[in-house]
DNA sequence: GAATAATGGTTGCGAGTGCAACTAACAAGA
DNA sequence: TCTTGTTAGTTGCACTCGCAACCATTATTC
């Protein structure tokens, strides 16, 4: 009844989504960042290059919904870190082509099945379908925020 | 076939998690950064007092999982914009029992007002069995969290 | 009741972020 | 070809955050 004129901040749907978001990601940051030592922002590149393949920058940054100023920081630490090299495109000199070294490919193989392994756990009490049902209503959420920039 | 073998971002829940949150909660962001030139933890801590009645700053810090210190600068930010007051309880005088102004009260009640319409539209388009089995499985997951600190 | 621990809250500092300004390279129009 | 505009990527700066060290107050232990 008062439901209908006031409601919690359980109720309000940026604060759960902030607070689930925020409880997954710092549990799963600890995996790249105590052993790799990477950020979140890092991980997310390294991921895009060893799953889609060679990418530059800017294909990172739409792909991933990220600020190009974050992916160039996330790049120069991963080039530091030797897990990726990076090569001038000769048709139009404005691209670099991101490349993983061997090096992070092995990184990127480790942190791919570990996050299918916390992926498995987070998710081991829940229906299917209710899973299946809230991600595509996470995506299209999501996706609200795509028009900008 | 190969989704077996190998998952895309998509399909990482803190990841997707990440997106939708950030997708509502820099669209409801504005709300109260524009108007009132709030940050989001400002508006967290606002949105307690107003909700829940007179708090300390510990209190808060339990109920909606923040740090103690972003609690602070919260809190010193508001006194500056004058929202609310503070006063040391006399029996223990460590604790800080803070309180809304008017001000600071009718702040709350726009911005909860606005909240609630914000959550309508977010949410029209899809069916209200499955929101509200969706914020069952976000809350269980937020609280995979609480046993830290 | 003096020493020690625990609690509520504050602050300094290093680190990460967002934004806007910038460079370099290419494109288009006159 | 000169001007103007656009795009990919970088960087400086101000701001926010997280952490740990810290202060003040109260509890506990001997």
């Amino acid at each position: 009844m008062t439901k209908c004129a006031s409601f919690d901040l359980q109720d309000f749907m940026p604060y759960l989504l902030n607070q689930a978001a925020e409880a997954t990601s710092r549990a799963f940051s600890s995996t790249y960042r105590t052993k790799y030592g990477m950020l979140q922002t890092e991980w997310r590149v390294l991921f895009h290059l060893g799953r889609y393949g060679d990418l530059t920058a800017k294909e990172i940054c739409d792909r991933a919904s990220l600020h190009k100023a974050k992916v160039s920081r996330a790049v120069h630490a991963l080039i530091d870190k030797h897990y990726l090299t990076r090569a001038t495109r000769s048709d139009d000199r404005r691209h670099e082509v991101l490349s993983l070294t061997q090096q992070g490919r092995d990184v990127f193989d480790d942190l791919h099945q570990k996050a299918q392994s916390y992926e498995a756990a987070l998710l081991q009490d829940f229906d299917h379908a209710e899973i299946a049902k809230m991600r595509t209503i996470l995506i299209r959420i999501a996706e609200l925020d795509q028009g900008r920039d």
